[in-house]
DNA sequence: CGCGAGACCTGATAGC
DNA sequence: TGCTATCAGGTCTCGC
């Protein structure tokens, strides 16, 4: 489910609510998202440490720890971090609990588990982020990054945007919106495409990221923020799921791209 | 190496 | 009502 703004909408609550708070305790349930790392090891390094600050990588939250140990977290599909005062003891997918100094509880939840929890030193951190791709709305994604990169590549543009190692923190809704908005289509290949074009696609995604920030990012049924409330990009969305293309009012078709459900304006997108 | 298909997992929804 | 099939906002890995 989460792409940027959903994680940079998250990220900054967390950097307002937490930052500066200790974990007094912490709870991992079950060791499904954890990519090996034990449980216990992740208790014990995050448990007594203060939350220096709450970053972000691509979709990746990183929590800095004071000990220089981070807690990376990824929301997969369905994952939803929530601050409440108890944890819901019905839910069957809690991965993760911490406690706080003052007695708020954050937890991860996340019913398909595609999710990431791991405690990293620096150097297992620079590690783990290595293969992404530049910031999107950062200084090193530019116009020329994307050119060179693409410059002899057959692939569509859609894979390669959805591949965090093109550029960190694209997926599947706003790859759609931005190609549209760039009068692209998804199947282009992208070696194809002229600096006219890069230009367009590169000013659109950054434009559509940044709007979508704006509006806390987009939810459908779950997806939701910090304090469980929705965000409201899904009411601004202009092709991705609609029925109607709003620069041209013809019918939007909805298929399947690298295994992705798409959609598209067959006028608009060529 | 580049590329696309399938796998991973659970829950919501649609259709019979 | 209850069964089955399909789909979901993300990666990963496996073959070609």
């Amino acid at each position: 489910m989460p792409e940027l703004p959903e994680v940079e909408t998250l990220r900054a609550d967390l950097q307002h609510e937490i930052a500066g708070h200790a974990v007094v305790r912490a709870d991992v349930p079950q060791a499904r998202m954890t990519r090996g790392q034990g449980i216990d090891e992740i208790v014990s390094r995050t448990s007594g440490q203060r939350i220096r600050s709450v970053g972000r990588r691509g979709k990746f939250l990183l929590l800095q720890l004071e000990s220089e140990d981070t807690l990376l977290l990824h929301r997969g599909m369905s994952g939803n971090l929530f601050l409440e005062s108890q944890a819901d003891p019905g839910a069957k997918h809690r991965h993760l609990s911490l406690e706080l100094d003052d007695g708020r509880l954050l937890t991860l939840y996340d019913p398909r588990g595609f999710g990431v929890i791991q405690v990293l030193d620096a150097s297992a951190l620079t590690g783990r982020l290595a293969s992404l791709g530049p910031e999107p709305l950062g200084p090193e994604f530019t116009v020329a990054y994307l050119a060179d990169r693409w410059a002899k590549r057959t692939a569509s543009v859609k894979p390669l945007l959805l591949n965090q190692s093109t550029v960190a923190g694209l997926g599947n809704i706003y790859t759609d919106e931005s190609l549209w908005a760039a009068e692209l289509h998804p199947t282009r290949p992208a070696g194809t495409l002229s600096t006219e074009e890069i230009e367009r696609l590169h000013g659109q995604i950054r434009a559509t990221l940044s709007d979508a920030i704006e509006h806390r990012g987009t939810t459908f049924s779950d997806a939701l923020d910090l304090y469980k409330q929705p965000g409201t990009y899904q009411y601004h969305l202009r092709i991705f799921h609609r029925p109607a293309c709003p620069r041209c009012n013809g019918p939007i078709q909805q298929t399947q791209i690298a295994n992705r459900g798409t959609s598209i304006c067959p006028t608009c997108q060529r």
